[in-house]
DNA sequence: GGCTGAACCGTAAGCGTTTTCTTGCAGGTG
DNA sequence: CACCTGCAAGAAAACGCTTACGGTTCAGCC
């Protein structure tokens, strides 16, 4: 407007003082006496005067902003995952970096480098991706402070449930309604894959391998963690000469493609072929879907608070905080008609 | 690691030129000798030099940043738009600052204001937020290159679809099937409420019109644009003594909602009353709905290629891009049984 | 009265680029 | 050969803040 920016400098020379004082004052440092802050304060106010983000990063050397890395924004689980680190960071006032970085089994170039991130952010958070990938390594060890979601490295906090557990309460759960042909919805076989699979493949067995059965890896088949997938896998299991009775599907999103396959076969789910999910997803109450809930939100908020924390004291919270999941019995599942 | 960051001094030092040849080599600018780019890189990359963001944006005053500014971050509608804003800006090197504001009608509090984004981003997107607002005004009106979805304001691009069409094709299906009780899920009556909502109603009633037929108030409820919003609404509808026959759902997660009531009662979508939402939402296909498309993610690519274009050459191309949408007739509606 | 220490505040040296002038130089032109 | 043109490259002035360090003031105390 005026042709020139307005800088700490006339701030500084019309309040009748130093830019350094200006500087603490602003930032509520202390040393500064409370009327020389009001009044700073004020002529700041008059003159619509703001800190310049660029000049405070180059001689601080702090940014105020953490990256996100996620594979995917649209999904459910990350877009909601994503909504609860906003709110938190928000409320400290620190700005929020997004890189969507597509699917890892596919591709990783999306992943941003230690060279993108360096001096762009003090730190950063990234989202279930699988902490095997060099790529994802560099990330977490490049020195900046880091949380995690949905994933677990060597001393680094992070916020996951306990994958192994919902899969597990998920397949007893059907066992107890007396199962015994359980299928099995899995993601996908690439050696890349999100970590959580290898858990809640681990949980499935175990609760089988505790009801004296065995996986039968006919009854297995892989859903990509889509709609779709979901919907496909179902569909090759229908089609076995072992049909399954009962389906513990990985994620909600998979269990929502094998009612579809089940509705498109004329069959019902819970009636015909009981099927249970895992996340908690917005629409499985709407479908009816029996699912292990998982406090999605409340992950993502954990850990940017994990990842505030560190920023602030400087000091590494090693921990994962792992928090509860809950099972919802829906009409998907029923006892077996066996039983 | 060895105490000091390295500078471009460094570089220039080893490749033996000033700072300005290296900072001109390695943009990419003009007036640098071939061979004189090439060892500038080579020393670059030898000595993992990388610009500081922070002293390249206090120097040259730009940051290669833009906000996003939405009101969610996890619905469906805008977690779809965000990835495809996502996909461009990453493929053009563009940070993507994010803040999720919340429900306009509810507070406004969190809408960034100028002082807030000034220095901070080069440009804005904002996503289907009222805009007639104060707040969203002074956004756009800020100076900075904005570029808008899902909304419009005078002399700025964005990109949405017809909304009025797309509620007419949807009440025109339900029409042309020989329905004449059609019930109206809205969203709001909010005064801040999203402006395509409007659009949508008066769509709606252009077509019963066209039909020779008025809305009767009587006929519509309130969804607020959820699922559970859809489900009261449509709860309502049910209880009237003019039950409708067919509803008009200004969004899939509503219809869904819609859906979920019909359940309850007993009734099922299509067979007893028809629904038809508008979205194109994932689920839709799952739940057999017929509903009215629209390219979410392709809109988002839009806008964000318009203001990419809009950083780059400094010129506002003041348009409003019109995507088209498609009715996707599912199992959700019938012919009239009175027919 | 001088000494001490705390509280407040100013000076000025960075922070690491970008960019505007200049300058040097080579090659073409009249 | 003088002169102009145009490209390559350098010198140095911003850009606007933060912060280490030092100075001043003043109350409190021996």
């Amino acid at each position: 407007m005026t042709g020139r920016n307005i800088t700490i400098r006339d701030v500084a020379k019309i309040a009748g003082v130093s830019t350094a004082t200006v500087s603490r004052a602003l930032r509520g440092l202390p040393h500064v006496d409370a009327a020389t802050r009001d009044r700073v304060a004020r002529v700041a106010e008059e003159l619509d005067y703001v800190i310049s983000p660029s000049a405070s990063r180059l001689a601080s050397g702090r940014t105020g902003t953490i990256a996100i890395v996620t594979p995917y924004v649209s999904r459910w689980f990350f877009a909601t995952l994503l909504s609860g680190i906003d709110s938190v960071l928000q409320g400290a006032g620190v700005d929020l970096l997004l890189f969507g970085v597509g699917d890892p089994s596919v591709s990783t170039e999306r992943i941003p480098s230690e060279r993108r991130l360096r001096g762009r952010v003090d730190g950063l958070m990234v989202l279930a991706l699988p902490a095997a990938l060099p790529e994802v390594q560099n990330l977490v060890g490049m020195g900046l402070p880091v949380s995690l979601v949905g994933m677990t490295a060597s001393s680094v906090p992070s916020a996951c449930i306990d994958d192994v557990e919902a899969a597990r309460m998920a397949t007893q759960h059907l066992l107890n309604l007396g199962h015994v042909d359980i299928g099995l919805i899995a993601g996908d076989v690439s050696p890349t894959a999100f970590t959580m699979q290898d858990d809640r493949r681990r949980g499935f067995t175990a609760a089988l391998n505790g009801a004296g059965m065995t996986h039968d890896p006919v009854l297995e088949a892989s859903g990509y963690f889509t709609v779709a997938g979901g919907e496909r896998a179902m569909t090759v299991l229908l089609s076995q000469p072992r049909r399954p009775t009962a389906v513990f599907a990985m994620s909600d999103e998979m269990a929502f493609g094998a009612i579809r396959a089940l509705q498109r076969h004329g069959l019902r789910p819970g009636r015909d072929v009981s099927i249970v999910g895992v996340d908690g997803h917005d629409i499985s109450e709407l479908l009816d879907l029996t699912t292990v809930e998982q406090p999605v939100a409340e992950l993502g908020r954990v850990s940017a608070e994990a990842l505030l924390e560190q920023l602030r004291t400087g000091v590494k919270p090693f921990e994962t905080k792992v928090l509860p999941t809950e099972l919802v019995v829906r009409g998907s599942t029923v006892p077996s008609s066996t039983h």
